[in-house]
DNA sequence: TTGTACGCGTTATCAT
DNA sequence: ATGATAACGCGTACAA
């Protein structure tokens, strides 16, 4: 079986209390007594089980991270992000994936309930905000990436809106009025917040809203598609479409192609997230970046100082977001 | 503070001993205690601590998945089946990335030695044969997607040599004989093994091998860039490219149209792994598909075998691969 | 500086 | 069927 404090310290000759002290590097200790102890230590591969350690300091120093998919790069970087900074300052992140099921994601949220993390961390929640503001007076949670309205519960994202905003009009820039949008029936932040973005702009830009030029399903890839479809199919067709995600705005792409539209020449496409596919398409993918190693950095600092304090931080914070022109969009 | 099966136990009037039966689901205990104690738990929101329960049981029930990169489409599909798989017999799998830094990779180590997780699960990890089958000596480890020359130690992966050999043979099927290949100057076996089918296919179609048409470099993504340019610098140039990763060719591929090359018309160029990008991609991308979800269910599934076995599985376990013709081999 | 002893929350053994 | 109690491995207050 695996070794014991207790083993080292009958190594070493000295008490379990001596070894542990050694362990977190108590300055209460005879060098003597701490060579005789790290030479016990390396002799009999000691390595502290951190169940007993955890339990007695009734805190693990791990975060847990739930993301809806663990195949999305902008999820992938934020937990990236997250990881980087984690293991600056001793803390460690791990990820669940709940695929986008309620239940998935209520069953993971077990690890915090029982104590084997210390935070959790959620990219796009399916919990509604009576259940996060119960959850967040008990444990200390975190949203990030994906607000939800009426949660007072700690947050980091994007200006959904303001980032709509620049999107939109960095396309009447480029001199078109007749711009449509692909969005989600969803009541996610982030569509709804980035389809208000989306009349605000036309508004500040006196191009009237036309309601058939805004299409809405789903997140789901194939979606952009069948907008494509529908864009192509009207007597007035767009000049321009701005996505919520860049996953619609390739899928919209990708169909322009197969129907013989010339992406960035007869019509320009703007994505949102920057995800890395962004820069590998042919062509490559205008968007709006979210900084992701600075969103996973603030959210994960957030997160650890209200576990250390007992007043809880359950501020929105809004980090800044990039408009970024590349071949899609004629640049 | 959180709740203890202490509390629950004087709230239902029982000893923690009945408590901690009913949590365990033993049959001995009567009707009306348990219902007294499920009573006193939904009163109190109890949720049993799993440091305690834990350390007590010797095995936490979580298996870690370490991965060189958080970005890569294949390690997330690979986790995703892990993790499905793995919730159905009551584990969990947690992910920590290394971004391919063996120093890092280490000290993710620790979770298996302080006894936070039951075991590992490395995918294509940096660890040498040696230090695996240390290691394997006292923990329970595996290998997923990528094997290591000379270790001993639970493996699940393609068989990558008669893979290559596939795909470079669909490649002569359709009438290609001047074949290119990408690979990378490391010596994992996904690039060696992969480099070594690409030699056995041109010999048993009796193709002369031409060492100027291999480029290798590393699994960098600008590395399929270079290996393009070089290509196209070439006198007589290849009609068709192998590349041991889609990333590799996706880049091939978008460099490919930046010299005016139509790709699956001038040249065919297949990759390997079927990562999502491929169905996305413009053309859409010829590949070899590794079944993911099956290898993470394999590896976690003989994982746990070895860690409830004192005789260790140390199989190289090969999984089937499956060629794919899209767009990019003019299909 | 060092050692003894208690408690962290749970499960399991042993009586009853 | 139930309860008292001893582990599990560790950190630390307290005494020495």
């Amino acid at each position: 079986m695996s070794v014991t404090i207790k083993e080292v310290a009958r190594e070493a000759g000295v008490s379990v209390a001596t070894v542990s002290r050694v362990l977190n590097g108590s300055c209460n200790v005879s060098e003597d007594s701490a060579a005789r102890v790290n030479d016990a230590i390396k002799k009999l591969n000691y390595s502290p089980n951190y169940l007993g350690r955890n339990l007695r300091k009734r805190e693990t120093n791990v975060i847990l991270c739930i993301m809806p998919s663990s195949e999305h790069s902008l999820y992938s970087k934020i937990v990236g992000g997250m990881q980087r900074y984690a293991s600056k300052i001793g803390y460690d992140v791990i990820t669940a994936v709940s695929d986008g099921v309620s239940t998935v994601e209520a069953r993971q949220m077990n690890m915090l309930y029982n104590r084997t993390v210390d935070g959790v961390v959620l990219l796009g929640t399916l919990f509604d905000a009576q259940s996060l503001n119960r959850l967040a007076e008990n444990y200390d949670i975190a949203l990030c990436c994906e607000g939800v309205t009426g949660a007072n519960v700690l947050t980091v994202a994007v200006d959904d809106e303001g980032a709509a905003i620049d999107a939109v009009k960095a396309l009447v820039k480029k001199g078109h009025s007749d711009i449509a949008f692909i969005g989600t029936k969803s009541e996610a932040i982030s569509s709804t917040a980035r389809e208000n973005g989306y009349k605000m702009a036309l508004e500040e830009c006196g191009i009237p809203y036309r309601e058939e030029l805004v299409y809405k399903d789903s997140y789901e890839y194939a979606c952009g598609f069948d907008a494509m479809n529908y864009f192509n199919s009207l007597e007035k067709r767009p000049t321009a479409i701005f996505a919520v995600s860049d996953l619609l705005a390739i899928a919209a792409i990708h169909r322009a192609y197969e129907l013989g539209i010339e992406v960035g020449k007869d019509i320009s496409i703007m994505g949102f997230d920057n995800i890395t596919m962004c820069e590998m398409m042919l062509p490559t993918v205008s968007t709006v970046e979210q900084p992701c190693e600075k969103m996973g950095e603030l959210v994960i600092a957030k997160l650890i100082e209200n576990i250390h304090s007992t007043e809880k931080d359950n501020k929105y914070y809004t980090v800044d977001h990039r408009v970024i022109l590349r071949q899609s969009t004629g640049d």
